[in-house]
DNA sequence: ATGCCAGGTAACACCTGA
């Protein structure tokens, strides 16, 4: 059995105590991370090689920056979403975990305010996801996508649909690009496994989101067929959200079978 | 309409996030 957990950790650096704590705890088998805000050079290697982790990263000063850890060598790495050489935010990262099972940690683009260049940048990034997916898909391969996908798929995954109808997250823009990559073929691992509305991966620090379950769904394990054939359990882990020093996001995380 | 928190950078304030 694979565990493979996708989770922002907003700073890698202000979270290394709970993410190690998480990760004994835990013991995932695979990590993907986002929002690590260091360089490469930065990132604290060791003290995940020292719990068993190989460790690749794609990071970039101060904002973004994704990786991936694994308790099996990473193959093949690739880093930056194709489609656009301009693009320096460090968003997309790949690599082949447990000999065949090909990751990918994605931190989408937030896309707000939706009145600035920000949003357009947002849809044209997750247009560029949609034709590496549909051409990862042709491969016919075992393919984890996850990450921060920045998008509440529907109004049952916030808190208050009513507030967010300005938001980058759901409009319909957003929405139908993360629909249409889904339906390259696709399958959500949580929603595989619960189906209740106001499941949530993300709380606010502000106006007490946390304590008050003000929250959105918006970290999301999209699965290939080949990888959805073989997924036994999916869930998300509230529980380092409710530590100190916590990340404003939670893991979400499933289990592959052996191939 | 704005700031509420939190993190990073750099400087003792500002940017970004979702």
């Amino acid at each position: 059995m694979i565990k493979i957990a996708t989770w922002n950790v907003n700073s890698i650096k202000a979270r290394l105590p709970n993410a190690l704590a998480w990760l004994k705890e835990f013991a995932p088998d695979v990590v993907l991370l986002q929002e690590i805000k260091t360089v490469d050079e930065g990132f604290p290697r060791l003290e995940f090689v020292d719990l068993g982790y190989n460790v690749e990263t794609h990071g970039q000063k101060t904002y973004n920056g994704v990786a991936i850890l694994s308790k099996s060598p990473i193959e093949d790495v690739s880093t930056g979403l194709p489609g656009n050489d301009e693009d320096v935010q460090a968003r997309y990262m790949e690599g082949t975990v447990f000999g065949s099972v090909r990751v990918a940690s994605i931190y989408l683009p937030n896309g707000n305010p939706i009145d600035t260049e920000k949003f357009p940048y947002k849809l044209g990034w997750m247009d560029r996801l949609y034709a590496h997916v549909q051409a990862c898909l042709a491969l016919e391969e075992t393919y984890v996508f996850g990450g921060d996908y920045n998008v509440i798929p529907t109004d049952d995954d916030v808190y208050n649909i009513a507030a967010f109808a300005k938001d980058a997250l759901v409009q319909p823009e957003s929405r139908a690009r993360f629909q249409a990559i889904k339906n390259l073929g696709l399958t959500d691992a949580f929603r595989s496994f619960n189906h209740a509305p106001h499941q949530y991966s993300y709380w606010d620090y502000q106006r007490g989101a946390w304590q008050k379950d003000n929250g959105l769904l918006i970290d999301h394990l999209l699965l290939s067929p080949q990888a959805a054939d073989r997924l036994k359990e999916a869930g998300i882990d509230k529980g380092p959200r409710g530590k100190e020093k916590a990340s404003d996001h939670t893991p979400v995380w499933c289990v592959l079978d052996e191939s």
